[in-house]
DNA sequence: TGCCAGGCCGGGT
DNA sequence: ACCCGGCATGGC
């Protein structure tokens, strides 16, 4: 086992004992998975939430019947999580693809391979990178660690990686150097944004923060 | 009260 | 290949 490895492993027990599981998009409902995940882009949960009781309120949490209404209605429903003009959009381009390549089932979208999909989410105009890991961790099942911001706070603050490292780098460090395991990239990248939220902004010090003992004196980028 | 949130795209150097 | 503005609401 590699010292990235152990490293990594200590910043997750760290967390988990401080913060406990996180419960973040639990399985049940994989269709809000795949809305939300669009919808949550650069924006506050709270918001999004609002945006999908709307939906959920209006029995339009399917794909068919989502896809059917116009999508100034559709902005209106979602206009809670903000941009929703441009959600809307995103939205009805995610639905399109659904229904056009798998009949709008989940289920037989998520029988293709995971790479495949992955490259075809990209192609999606409004579905860049972390929204499609997010897809296919959260609501596909997937071990790919979703990187965001506060994935990228974390780990650049404790000099793990460069302050330049890109997404596929900063993915690579977690996937290469952890079990390929589904439950544990979900719960990981959840207690990372919430140890980002909690000390990369609101304590810049680091005081009781969980990963305070692990600032290291001077950025030794973990390489390999 | 202002600042910012679980990004992404398009157009300009 | 970067860099930057636009998109928008609600919470603290």
């Amino acid at each position: 086992m590699s010292r990235t490895s152990q490293i990594l492993r200590e910043v997750y027990d760290r967390l988990f004992e401080a913060y406990g599981p996180q419960n973040w998009w639990p399985a049940d409902e994989t269709f809000e998975i795949l809305i939300g995940a669009i919808l949550v882009q650069n924006t506050n949960w709270k918001n999004v939430e609002k945006a999908i009781r709307n939906l959920r309120k209006a029995h339009l949490l399917e794909p068919h019947r989502l896809y059917q209404i116009p999508e100034q209605e559709l902005a209106i429903l979602i206009q809670p999580a903000g941009y929703f003009r441009v959600k809307a959009r995103r939205l009805r381009n995610l639905l399109r693809f659904m229904i056009e390549e798998y009949q709008g089932s989940l289920k037989r979208m998520f029988e293709e391979r995971p790479e495949v999909l992955r490259e075809k989410l990209l192609q999606i105009n409004g579905i860049g990178r972390e929204t499609a890991d997010s897809i296919l961790l959260y609501a596909g099942g997937h071990p790919r660690f979703v990187v965001d911001a506060y994935t990228y706070r974390v780990v650049t603050r404790h000099g793990w990686a460069p302050p330049d490292v890109d997404y596929d780098s900063l993915q690579a460090l977690f996937e290469d150097n952890l079990e390929l395991d589904a439950s544990l990239f979900n719960e990981f990248h959840a207690l990372l944004v919430q140890v980002g939220k909690k000390h990369c902004r609101k304590n810049p010090r680091c005081t009781n923060c969980p990963l305070e003992e692990m600032l290291p004196e001077k950025g030794p980028y973990l390489p390999e």
